[in-house]
DNA sequence: CATCAGGGCCCTG
DNA sequence: CAGGGCCCTGAT
């Protein structure tokens, strides 16, 4: 699909704002939904029942930022809609997100403050709406890296939509629902194995009502823990990451997984990722960071990512199983 | 060739 | 609460 309409808007961050290190998060896999090199994000957005192609282009700096974002689309848009766009990408990227208390805190912190210095203003967060994460973390189990791309590229060119736009050709997702005439037996047939059930019970969720992810971002955590894990396929696992990157709980952190364990041990501990460190003293370990807890450890992984994806970090790369 | 674990989760006993 | 099984892939 071809959209050659553009209309622009300008976002307004708080500072400070670093824009590459909000929009692009090394340590997320790529795949055909986005684009970026710095100073330019371009990604695919379903919203209200469009699908756009969005252009964000920094056009500030850390202590003044400003965010154009050129919105690529095919049929008019009214100006509520704009607006309403414009809520949503500010929730999904934290622009809001007042970080003084926390670099108050941790600002002369040794291991944290030098890290806080060098992505001052780097925020948290997901591209993803709830139904799309949810399709993410079902994908992300129980497969390496590569068998995870290759899952979520063969969906995205089976049920989803290929927009051209600003030179680049991107996918975007499909709506919840969409899968409503797609039979199990169909999605085992592009290779998401048992994963299928998975997927097509929680389209069937979102379909019938039972979920609603603008009503559980007012329930409280526990209530939205214990919602997600009502969905068949999403455990301890796919819930952590889900209260974190979609809901933006920064002050619990409760499940670690083996991979993650093990590069957890190495940074915080220096021990040899092949003897890690035990869960329990890594959780306890982060307690030290209070009511910032996903924060600092957020700052802390992705310092080690953006490294990695400057020169090889020889111990890490042992550990990505791509 | 065969075997096995991988960025989990469900189900059973 | 422990452990087997699961789709598929590629490493060994």
């Amino acid at each position: 699909m071809q959209l050659t309409k553009v209309t622009t808007i300008q976002l307004a961050p708080t500072a400070p704002f670093n824009f590459d290190a909000t929009f692009h998060k090394p340590d997320h896999f790529t795949t055909g939904d986005n684009y970026w090199e710095p100073g330019v994000r371009r990604q695919t957005f379903h919203w209200l029942g469009r699908t756009l192609g969005l252009t964000f282009s920094d056009a500030g700096s850390v202590d003044h930022p400003a965010i154009r974002v050129d919105i690529h689309y095919d049929s008019q848009l009214e100006e509520h809609y704009l607006e309403s766009l414009a809520a949503e990408i500010c929730y999904r990227y934290n622009l809001d997100l007042d970080l003084t208390g926390f670099y108050a805190a941790f600002g002369s912190d040794a291991v944290l403050g030098p890290i806080l210095s060098r992505w001052r203003g780097m925020r948290p967060g997901h591209p993803s709406s709830l139904y799309e994460y949810l399709i993410i973390g079902i994908v992300l189990q129980n497969a390496t890296v590569k068998r995870s791309i290759q899952m979520f590229q063969a969906l995205l060119e089976h049920y989803g939509t290929l927009l051209s736009f600003d030179g680049h050709d991107l996918w975007c997702f499909w709506p919840p629902g969409r899968l409503a005439s797609i039979s199990e037996e169909d999605l085992r047939a592009i290779k998401v194995g048992y994963r299928a059930r998975s997927i097509k019970r929680i389209d069937d969720a979102f379909a019938s009502g039972q979920l609603d992810e603008l009503t559980l971002r007012q329930q409280d955590r526990e209530t939205q823990r214990r919602e997600l894990l009502k969905l068949y396929g999403v455990g301890p696992a796919t819930v952590w990451y889900l209260l974190m990157d979609v809901f933006h709980h920064w002050d619990f952190f409760d499940h670690i997984s083996p991979w993650e364990q093990k590069i957890y041990s190495k940074v915080f501990f220096d021990r040899d990722p092949e003897d890690p460190a035990p869960v329990d003293d890594l959780l306890a370990h982060f307690d030290r960071y209070g009511g910032y807890k996903q924060l600092a450890v957020h700052y802390i992984w992705e310092d080690l990512w953006w490294k990695r994806k400057n020169e090889p970090v020889p111990w890490l790369e042992k550990l990505i199983r791509t």
